[in-house]
DNA sequence: CGGCCGATCCACT
DNA sequence: GTGGATCGGCCGA
């Protein structure tokens, strides 16, 4: 089932990024469906974080979705080149979001090699944000969408991901951000867990 | 308005 | 394991 409002206004951001790991993240891009396992999350905790965008209560034109109330996409450019796609979590005006970093693939693989450009299956399709996306067909154009909407939406398939299956580090590339680099805002499903996941699904 | 740089990835060596 | 690609956002002038 798709999740609900309530999921996304959890005011607790880390929280909701550990919980995102095993669902399920869907597009429909021009009739065409796919999805991906949610296998690595980062938690961006708003005003507090100096590694959010929002830290501070910075508003602009680009952070302004992550403002708006949880379950709205949240997509910007990085490097010039990778639309990285996060979640908005959290109510009105608290500026949280979560960075999906990594997913399995499970559905439209077709419609994922074609875009990534790739003719077989390897592991490394969606390993990363910019390559998710990619897959995925999210453009940061898809900014601002809902995600309780028809185009990008996220279920839960009744897939347990155990804590002695989660791997809690620090954020990617965000040095920058002093003592709030070194919080523990990564989550990341074992690879052994991982393989579980694709044994189970063939 | 100009310049710097980033929540990355891939082709090379 | 390393450097180049590539461009919008942000900040300072």
């Amino acid at each position: 089932m798709k999740l609900t409002r309530a999921f996304y206004l959890n005011t607790d951001v880390v929280e909701v990024a550990r919980s995102l790991l095993g669902k399920y993240l869907y597009t429909n891009m021009n009739a065409c469906i796919t999805a991906g396992v949610i296998t690595e999350t980062e938690a961006y905790n708003g005003r507090e974080d100096k590694a959010c965008h929002a830290y501070g209560g910075r508003l602009t034109e680009r952070t302004r979705v992550m403002f708006q109330q949880g379950g709205t996409a949240y997509v910007y450019l990085c490097y010039g080149i990778h639309s990285l796609f996060n979640v908005v979590t959290n109510t009105e005006n608290n500026p949280q979001a979560v960075l999906i970093r990594g997913v399995y693939p499970v559905l439209g693989l077709e419609t994922i090699l074609k875009r990534v450009k790739k003719d077989r299956l390897s592991g490394s399709l969606t390993d990363g944000p910019g390559k998710l996306s990619k897959a995925l067909g999210i453009h940061y154009t898809h900014s601002g969408l809902n995600l309780l909407g028809d185009q990008i939406w996220i279920e839960d398939k009744n897939l347990i991901i155990q804590d002695d299956d989660v791997l809690i580090t620090s954020r990617i590339g965000v040095d920058y951000a002093e003592e709030d680099a070194a919080l523990p805002y990564r989550f990341m499903v074992k690879d052994t867990k991982v393989q579980d996941i694709k044994k189970a699904l063939l």
